[in-house]
DNA sequence: GTCTTGACGTTTA
DNA sequence: CTAAACGCCAAGA
């Protein structure tokens, strides 16, 4: 096979997009969570720049993936920035300003559900 | 090649 | 309590 090197940084993507995926319905997790999982907590920025490429992948739930605040900050990178609340109510999570509510009980920590 | 921005999170003032 | 700065890494201009 032929030295992959250069596709080292899009492992990284992968992993964001593998775990995205495990999310069950009716759970959210956070960057944060998902950076910490793989190891680099304090990039979570790159967790989010992950989802940004999102597009890349066929089905990427990146409606349940909030900031560590449960806040929907990403909500305008959708094809229309109601679709990630719409998409939350849908699963029977309520969404109040933008925020969802008793985003603590909704919370999946993929480190402690997951536990790959 | 350098500078700015960015779907975050934590710490400090 | 809120507001702002820093840190982290990557991509776009």
């Amino acid at each position: 096979m032929i030295s992959r090197l250069s596709d080292k940084s899009k492992d990284f993507f992968e992993q964001v997009y593998a775990v995205v995926k495990e999310i069950p319905p009716g759970r959210v997790t956070s960057y944060g969570a998902i950076a910490n999982y793989l190891g680099s907590k304090q990039s979570s920025r790159m967790v989010g720049w992950a989802m940004n490429a999102c597009h890349n992948q066929p089905e990427i739930p990146a409606h349940r993936v909030v900031n560590r605040n449960g806040l929907l900050t990403g909500k305008m990178h959708f094809v229309t920035p109601q679709t990630m609340e719409i998409l939350l109510e849908k699963e029977g999570i309520s969404v109040i300003s933008d925020q969802i509510v008793d985003f603590n009980v909704h919370f999946w920590d993929p480190e402690k559900e997951l536990k790959i």
